[in-house]
Formats: structure tokens, sequence, C-alpha cells
DNA sequence: GCTTTAGCGTACGTTTTCGTACGGAAAAAA
DNA sequence: TTTTTTCCGTACGAAAACGTACGCTAAAGC
């Protein structure tokens, strides 16, 4: 991000750590505020009528909440909250407009993140829809390593399940494997990764896609 | 859509029919024009290395190919095709781009139109991840048929298969029971729609949120 | 230190979907 | 009309994931 649009948003940014299980937007209400994280990773979590729910996207490091916001709506009907806790810079949703309005850089460079969210979403639909339980989880624990300082993930196997929708002992096994195989180590509420290559291999190109994509859109940028 | 803006793009949309299989936007490549699709219905394709695909969502009169494009970018990594042949206007990119930059109610709208995509991709990724084949199948019957002007769905079972990421065989079956239930007739390389609300009950609350969103946020006015 | 709770490992029968494949029938091509 | 092709119906064993549930153990609370 340009130093102009830094300063920009820096007179109402407001630095706040990130809690596990934090709410930073309900579905079907207005954003409050749009958070710049800093640590920790976001969920964008869809839920439907029944119950049903599965995350569609990440965001970490790399990124900005609102995306709603970014494109000019005030809510969103998915769930975001704070899967891992970390912290990071909110800015009231007022603010915000304010500032991209006011420099188109800053505005375009909010979208090309939206864009590239987009590409996330999508595939995450491809693998819900034709990787296996093991594809999918090597490709989750990739983009939240991505998004984190060091290998450690502290979550427990029910809630990586419900991430992917999927049921816990389904989780188990997997990280079983996972960890017989060198990739991770274990233990009771948090997993270490070890091996990113080896994840990659077993993700079997279910990952990177979107990743390429962040690179090409933002960059370094944000 | 106001008739300013309508104004503004009719000098450079130019009227063509939309045949099946035509390709609107290739992966990785320049967007060259846009579609504003009047009939027929758009599928929107992810596809990754091992080639490996799926549809994340379609487009019909509702709406306008491009996302990419009203996001500020040039190129998808997705396939954009007519899914089902139609009719529409299209306009180069570098008109659209003029129209857009000129008018800020035209943008709004669009970018309005892109975030209920949204919607729709990331209800795709649940219903991938948690809906069972008949539960999807009766989906994506329902939202095909939201785009058509009659019932007739001219597609063959291996089409249908292919969009769901599933075994043509399975949709033969699924179609097959819904064909007893009174939800559809079908021949070959053709079904028809009987049932809408019979075909609703089996979505199952699959089907609803990103229609519901698509009326919030853009209604009537494309 | 003792008790309670939350998280993990495992098991088993069941459901769903898969991969594959074969034959018949409708439609298109010759 | 005859031939060829495409599409559909069906079958069968296999794989993947499910729902459920039970006991063990690490960690947290008292």
């Amino acid at each position: 991000m340009s130093p102009d649009d830094l300063a920009l948003l820096e007179r109402d940014l407001e630095r706040v750590p990130l809690r596990q299980g934090q709410i930073l937007e309900a579905p079907n209400r207005p954003i409050e505020h749009v958070y710049f994280v800093e640590n920790g990773v976001v969920s964008v979590v869809v839920v439907n009528a029944n119950d049903h729910r599965i995350e569609v996207g990440v965001i970490g490091l790399d990124g900005v909440t609102g995306l709603p916001v970014i494109m000019g709506d005030d809510r969103s009907t998915n769930s975001t909250y704070m899967q891992i806790a970390g912290d990071g810079q909110r800015i009231s949703v007022a603010a915000f407009r304010a500032a991209m309005t006011s420099s188109p850089s800053l505005y375009a460079l909010l979208l090309r993140f939206a864009r590239s969210f987009m590409t996330q979403t999508a595939h995450t639909a491809l693998a819900n829809g034709r990787a296996k339980l093991d594809e999918r989880l090597a490709r989750w624990l990739l983009m939240a390593h991505d998004r984190m300082d060091g290998n450690a993930v502290p979550l427990t196997h029910e809630f990586l399940a419900v991430m992917l929708g999927v049921r816990r002992a389904g989780v188990t096994v997997a990280l079983k494997t996972f960890e017989q195989q060198g990739l991770v180590t274990t233990r009771r509420g948090e997993l270490t990764v070890v091996s990113r290559d080896g994840l990659e291999k077993t993700a079997n190109s279910f990952y990177g896609v979107p990743e390429a994509e962040l690179r090409r859109l933002i960059g370094e940028q944000l």
C-alpha cells in the first residue's frame, strides 16, 4: 500500500486484539468495522436455513475483512469470525468508506483483494466437490500456515471438522496418517506443520491457484 | 438500469447470438467482451492443474459476464461459456470500462451484481460440501430455470454431471427418481421442469439464499 | 492432589457415491 | 433405408465418508 493511502487510513485505525471466536461480521447485520488482520486467521463461513455450514475462505495478514463494504454493500449473509487468535487494526465503516472514496489507488487495491478472495471461494467450491477429505485437510492447513507466523495451528479436530464440513473422527484419522507420514506433529488442541512440501503433495493440485492469484493481484502491497 | 446508463452503453452494444458451448472467457487470457445475457444460461467453471473442474455459478438474463473487468482486472482463472444457448448483447471491454468510469450509478449496480455472484459461489461451495447428489441436482435445475424463458432444459445427463462434478450415471438415477415423483419429465437430451415446488423441497434449503440476495441487491434493475 | 471436563483414538455397520461397463434405443448421418 | 453415433438405463463391486458411540487421557478447575 502506498504511504499516502496508509496515512489516509492511519488516522482512523485502532489497534485491537483479535480473540479466538470473536465475531467480526454477523449474517445479515450491518458491518460496523473493517479489520486489517496482522496476525491470526479469519474464517468466512456460509450458513443456510437448515444450519448447514461450511467455510468458504480464510483471511490473514495478507488481507482485510469487510468485502461487502468494499463492494458498496453494508452486510453479508456470511458469518466472519476469528478462527485463530491474533491482532490487527480496525476502522469504522464510515471512515473506511471515506478513505476509499478519496483514494482511487486504495480503492483499486481493495477491489483486487476482493477479487482474489472470490478465486479462493471458487476453489473451495472445487475442493468441496471433488477432493477427498485428506486433500481438503492438507489444503486447509496450507492456507492457514500461509497466514500465520509460526508452524503451530492451535485448533482442535472438532474445529477443523466444522470448517471442512466433515466428521470430527474423519479429521482425527486423516491427521493420524499425516503424522505417520511426517507431515505434522500433533498434541491435544494443537498441531504443528512439519513438511509444507509433503502437505502440498497431499493436497494434490487443489492448493495453489488462489495463492498465485493473490500474488498476481496484490503481491506484497497490502 | 437507469435510462441514462442504458443510453451510455447502447452506443457500443452489439446484439449477438450465443451458441451452446461458446466460450465467453478463457482461463488466464484477457477478456475481450462483456456480455449482457438476455436468454440462455452461462456457466462459470473452475479448473485446476489436474483437470478437476466444477461449476461455481451461473449467469442468465439477470446478469452480465466479465466480473473481473468490473473489479478492475482483465482476466480470470475461470472458464466461462454458454451452457444453454440464447442471445444477448455484448460490448468491448474498452467501451465497458469507459462507461463504468463515467457513470457511478452504473458502476455501483455492476458491483452489486458481482457481490450477488459471490454469494452464489459461496453457496455452491456449501452445497458441494454438504448436500447430497439429488439436492444439488435440484438446486441446479432451479437456478437454471430461474434464468430461462420456458421449462425445457436442453442438456444431456453428461453435461449436468460435469457441472456438478459427479458421475453421469448418478445424474441419470437421480433424474429417474425426480421423474417418478413428478418433478420433471425427460427425453433424450432434454428435460422439462414440471414442479418447481417439488424441486425446492428436494433441494432442501440449499436453494434460496443467493436468490434472495440477488433480489435485495439488484432486483429488476439490470 | 483429586475431580471433572474436553479432546482424541478407535470401532462398526450403513449410506452415498464412485469407477466401470454393457446393452438398448433414439437420433443423426450416410 | 441403413448405418453410425450419441445418449440413457442399469448393474455390481469398491471406496469414501457418515452417524454413532465408547473408553482413555491430557489438561483444566477445584
